[in-house]
DNA sequence: GGTATATATTCGCAGTCACGAATATATTAT
DNA sequence: ATAATATATTCGTGACTGCGAATATATACC
């Protein structure tokens, strides 16, 4: 068993459901940055710009597939996926559009700008936490 | 320009407008099957069991993303795909969730049983087109 | 012309979903 | 224990969507 979306079901249903639950731009841009490395939370709020519910609730969802998983270090939790064969399944989506094959990567690159996560910083004070730089950024 | 999806969008957006588009069992069915060769709209009648305003319907949805386009030959339209590329989106899909590649194209041939399109009945009496069929099969 | 056939479109509704807001939970630090 | 931090969950709401029903359009046949 590779994927495990929605067994018992018919074969277009199967495939439907991973397009359904990554027929959303938050949820692919999730899956391509946690698929270039693991990320935690504010990571991905901080390059995505959303509210940390929205993305918690995206994860959920993510989750819920089984697409990714959540691994708790320190005080932050990471995700990372746990198909990366769904990557596949978005670039073939991505040269389907007319893009280059690298278009999906760049997708983990962008506005990492005031990322707080101690992954981007990692020997910075630990009193600049996530919702520290978070706030300060906005200010 | 390979795919008209969405253009002037992020590629995120892009994408999951494609997989929005695909993400639902009717419309997976649909390109599978007019991507064995063309179909008309009581063949698709015939084939998955819906009636012919919702294939319609979905087929509207999948001509304005330019996935298929229409064609009429006598009495019939006859739907083919634009871009054969999808298939192997969906058939990349399929591999994920653990499907042979074969998978998808059993999607066509399935309960072909009663289909009264002049396709599958070339040299039918006139008289039995589609809505006939159709009508006689469910007494 | 009129009629039947094949398909398209519109409308209304129920279900789903993504988001914001608020709150809850779990871990760490003091 | 208390407070702060990081993330999760719940709730309400507006928007979208798929389907059935009804209707409209276009072509073919007489």
């Amino acid at each position: 068993m590779t994927a495990n979306i929605y067994p018992a079901s018919s074969p277009e249903t199967q495939i439907s459901h991973l397009f359904a639950i990554i027929g959303q731009p938050v949820r692919i841009q999730i899956l391509a940055i946690i698929g270039n490395e693991p990320a935690c939370v504010c990571h991905l709020e901080a390059v995505l710009g959303l509210r940390q519910a929205s993305i918690s609730q995206h994860l959920m969802v993510l989750r819920k597939a089984n697409l990714v998983t959540a691994q708790r270090e320190g005080r932050n939790i990471f995700y990372r996926l746990v198909q990366p064969g769904v990557l596949a399944v978005i670039e073939q989506a991505a040269v389907f559009a007319g893009m280059t094959p690298g278009a999906l990567s760049a997708l983990a690159l962008r506005p990492v700008a005031g990322c707080p996560c101690p992954q981007c910083n990692p020997g910075i004070d630990p009193e600049l936490s996530c919702n520290t730089l978070s706030s300060s950024k906005s200010s």
